[in-house]
DNA sequence: TCTATTCTACGAATTTTATCGTAGAAAAAT
DNA sequence: ATTTTTCTACGATAAAATTCGTAGAATAGA
């Protein structure tokens, strides 16, 4: 399979990756308290403590070293921004998912999906179309990015 | 987002229940040729030494002690056998990977995936059908199975 | 001005995954 | 019967990812 995580975002990562893409650039506590806030507090729930303030800092420090992420540090509250792009890094995500779980074909992945249930032939056609987009747009997309 | 990996496994543990799952029942020798077949040694290439014998061997005696797979120890050659079913791993797999990177919404990932491309009113009511049908189906397997 | 709070920097401990070396039993080859 | 090969067991190391504690600077509050 030869294909190994390159350099994309671990999991830990790819949380933070997400706030900032819906939030815009952020403080490390903004984060901080987005990510505990998600973790929803049931009531019975109160062993829960959640992310420390430093484990954020620290994850977004690495991601910061690692390019993953810019620096804003004129005012004391650094201001991180990503410099990845959304659109992009998920698509690359998808095609490594594709490629470790699926043979890397979206079509196995959908057919899967279904389970059982046997598709009719209107149906299969329509789901081939739709694959076909998908893998040449995922295709295409992690293509651009080679160079990196 | 709380949902931690669980106990799925882990991209060398995938690897090898992929070939346990296409090959059946396989000796530790076996799969650990198969993972080095599959590295592609492009003559060029000297420096591939792929994967030691007892690194696959060590990652199947966990699996075991995981109960991922089970053991028959007859023969001095033990036959490993995979205890996950193929399509239910995948399932799961798919859902974790979902929550992850796209919310947990399967329409979200195929939206993401056709891109810039603006798929049409009939496009879309294609696609909406099936991934309603995906995201069924994928839910439906998971909650089978959490009472592990 | 003191004091308490809020931040970043830095280092370190922990956990998880992955990889391998060595020893010794068992089997096969000569 | 020796020697060589093939296996498993076990422990160790390495590498990556996650988590936090503590120190000290900067800021805000009293």
């Amino acid at each position: 399979m030869s294909l190994k995580n390159r350099n994309n975002p671990t999991e830990a990562e790819l949380e933070i990756l997400q706030l900032l893409w819906e939030y815009g650039p952020s403080t490390v506590r903004f984060i901080n308290e987005k990510q505990n806030e998600e973790k929803d507090l049931p009531a019975e729930h109160a062993g829960k403590a959640g992310v420390g303030y430093t484990t954020t800092l620290k994850v977004m420090q690495i991601m910061a070293e690692k390019g993953m992420l810019s620096v804003n540090k004129e005012s004391r509250q650094h201001i991180y921004t990503p410099t990845l792009d959304e659109h992009e890094t998920k698509s690359k995500l998808l095609d490594g998912f594709l490629k470790k779980t699926f043979s890397g074909s979206a079509m196995k992945m959908v057919m899967q999906a279904l389970g059982n249930h046997k598709p009719s032939k209107e149906e299969l056609d329509e789901i081939k179309t739709l694959i076909e987009k998908i893998e040449h747009q995922s295709r295409k997309k992690s293509e651009n990015n080679k160079k990196s």
